[in-house]
RNA sequence: GGCCCUGUAGUUCAAUGGAUAGAAUAGGAGUUUCCUAAACUCUAGAUCCAGGUUCGAUUCCUGGCAGGGCCA
């Protein structure tokens, strides 16, 4: 990065001098150079043939010659049509490797001084996890991860879901069918169990409403009429009302999910700093609404209900609060985003969520500006789009979600399969083989989810997604591999590579030099993938990089090589490419191998 | 009906307004006495449509069309 604005500074001064045009170093892009031409980066002339005057090849050439000239990192020039392409000095690629070698912590930034609050999961404790929520707890881990490494302090929040009419709706069934069933008696993991009553209701409910509409009934009423309905709402109420046999049963049923879903997210690998409860936060949000009316930016129907105007952002009015007293989803939400921040003052608040809800962020960001908090700015709807099966839409009263320990699980199997076809457990312990397996399995899981932009809606095709080959996770693992068996060679060759193991090294491969290209851009990567809140750009880093390596490592011996300072060298730039794809797999949250 | 998101090779994905639109996979042809062939090399194949802004548009604007979502 130093290079590259270094080069801008040098083009500024150039411009200056050649065409007496002031443009600011800051506001001179370069762009990589594509790699039919020769040289690193390249400049666009095209902007500037107005202020001076001249064609744009005229401008590159003249440029490229002072470079040449004056700039210390440039060795060479081209110019096809208004793009000039710098060639960089080799030396000066070698300091900069070297440069990256002396600082351990490339890439990553100082202290922001900034918290950025990271609110991800969230599930409902009716259910078990299934992909889509793979991809928001992916999604969130991730995020996480980079906002650290851009230098902010992150905490990451669960809001669970664990009260209201779909619990209730599992409880309901559990006390007609249940027998007294527990995670034990069954052997069915907690939140599987709890899963399953659900299901029952749902097929229960259905039945009624059949029956119901059979006698003449209209489908809409029957839907509100079914006994287990009428049955579970009222369970609801008994819930709100503190009833002990009520309240009993929904703490032993979400005792059993939480142990299910500690279970899942420890084998996917993600976590949390803190958990809230909508149990505890459903009742949160009216103050907000009062304080609204009296700075009269919500106002009072007829009703009584609260409604807050939002036609001058565009939106609609907003139903705030119910007539009667009652909440609606974005009442405790206010309540929640204003607790969130009494406990960790933030300056970003990302919200891993569902697309299906931006019209409801919108609402909530817009509902506190108006009541003028400070943290209102700071709210961040990280939207992701659906995931969906070669058969259509998830729906899981249909059955048709694809269950998220079952995914791992075949993930782990197909893992194994593959490794044991290729003949690569050789000298692995029993122990050590399953840890690959689940290693390879949550690395090609996790990048096949987080590689896509979130906001697109993507595909899964459980035979043919998952593949280790070609731009995966296995891939990026596969390489962080072949360079550890490197490592390993030359420390029981008794071979050095630190620095100075190389300094008359100077004779660049060009895929040599290809590799320190990518290096150099971790840290321009990591800010973009902080600012963007992307891990895709993470993603697509690392394979690049690997991809790269990949080349090089073809091409090039190591270990034959004669010259000792070359050999060192290549080394060096090995264990350098293993520690960058390292680094950028964790900021997705996989693990690497050192042998696969 | 109003608002939002998405449309790129057969398929799954890339592309701060820049060059001949990149990858992967599937297809075709190769690479193994040499550090791990889960790799590498070559080949063929795409911007939904119509306008506009611009030296230059997959990208920005307008209007369609298609898919998805949200709000009544």
């Amino acid at each position: 990065m130093q290079l590259q604005n270094a080069i801008s500074q040098s083009i500024s001064q150039a411009l200056h001098a050649l065409f007496g045009i002031t443009v600011d170093a800051s506001s001179i892009a370069l762009q990589p150079t594509r790699k039919e031409f020769a040289g690193s980066f390249t400049f666009v002339t095209f902007p500037y043939t107005k202020q001076v005057g001249k064609g744009p090849e005229q401008i590159g050439q003249a440029l490229g010659e002072y470079l040449k000239e004056h700039a210390k990192e440039i060795k060479d020039f081209n110019v096809v049509k208004g793009f000039l392409n710098l060639e960089v000095e080799e030396r000066e690629w070698l300091r900069l490797f070297r440069g990256m070698m002396a600082d351990a912590t490339y890439g990553h930034a100082e202290p922001s001084g900034r918290n950025v609050m990271v609110e991800y999961s969230s599930p409902n404790t009716n259910k078990p996890l299934h992909l889509g929520h793979l991809r928001n707890n992916f999604l969130g881990y991730s995020v996480a991860e980079i906002l650290k490494a851009n230098g902010h302090e992150v905490m990451k929040v669960n809001l669970v879901n664990d009260r209201g009419i779909h619990i209730c709706k599992s409880m309901l069934a559990y006390e007609k069918l249940g027998h007294d069933e527990t995670p034990e008696t069954s052997g069915l993991k907690g939140d599987h169990l709890v899963g399953k009553y659900y299901v029952l209701f749902d097929r229960a409910y259905k039945e009624q409403i059949d029956a119901l509409v059979e006698q003449g009934m209209d489908k809409e009423e029957a839907k509100k009429k079914a006994p287990w309905m009428l049955e579970a709402q009222d369970m609801l109420l008994k819930w709100e009302q503190g009833d002990a046999h009520v309240v009993s049963l929904w703490k032993t049923m979400n005792s059993w999910v939480y142990a299910g879903f500690d279970e899942t997210y420890r084998t996917i690998g993600v976590d949390f700093d803190k958990f809230y409860y909508e149990s505890g936060t459903y009742t949160l949000g009216k103050e907000l609404v009062e304080e609204g009316l009296l700075k009269e930016v919500f106002f009072k129907k007829e009703n009584g209900s609260v409604w807050v105007d939002l036609t001058g952002e565009g939106l609609d009015e907003k139903l705030l609060l119910r007539g009667d007293g009652t909440s609606v989803y974005i009442t405790q939400d206010l309540g929640t985003a204003q607790l969130k921040y009494d406990d960790f003052p933030y300056d970003q608040s990302v919200y891993v969520v569902a697309d299906e809800q931006n019209y409801h962020f919108q609402v909530l960001k817009a509902a506190l500006k108006k009541l003028g908090k400070p943290y209102a700015e700071g709210i961040y709807h990280l939207s992701y789009g659906m995931v969906d099966l070669p058969s259509g839409k998830m729906k899981s009263r249909e059955g048709t979600v694809v269950d998220a320990d079952e995914l791992v699980q075949e993930m782990i199997d197909t893992a194994r399969q593959q490794t044991e076809e290729l003949g690569k457990i050789e000298g692995f312990t029993p122990e050590q083989a399953q840890e690959l397996y689940h290693t390879l399995a949550m690395g090609a899981l996790k990048y096949f989810l987080l590689k896509v932009d979130p906001k697109k809606r993507m595909l899964f095709n459980p035979q043919e997604s998952i593949d280790f080959r070609g731009n995966t996770g296995p891939f990026v693992q596969y390489t962080h591999a072949r360079i550890s068996a490197i490592l390993r060679k030359a420390g029981e060759m008794g071979i050095k590579y630190e620095p100075a193991s190389f300094d008359n090294f100077e004779n660049l491969h060009e895929v040599e030099q290809e590799v320190i290209t990518q290096l150099v851009n971790f840290p321009a990567v990591v800010r973009e993938a902080g600012n963007l809140y992307a891990p895709s750009v993470i993603a697509n880093y690392a394979y690049e990089l690997a991809k790269a390596y990949n080349r090089f490592y073809q091409e090039i011996s190591i270990f034959n090589e004669t010259d000792e300072q070359a050999r060192s060298f290549r080394i060096a730039l090995s264990a350098m490419v293993a520690r960058f794809v390292r680094e950028s797999m964790k900021l997705l949250g996989i693990e690497v191998p050192e042998r696969m």
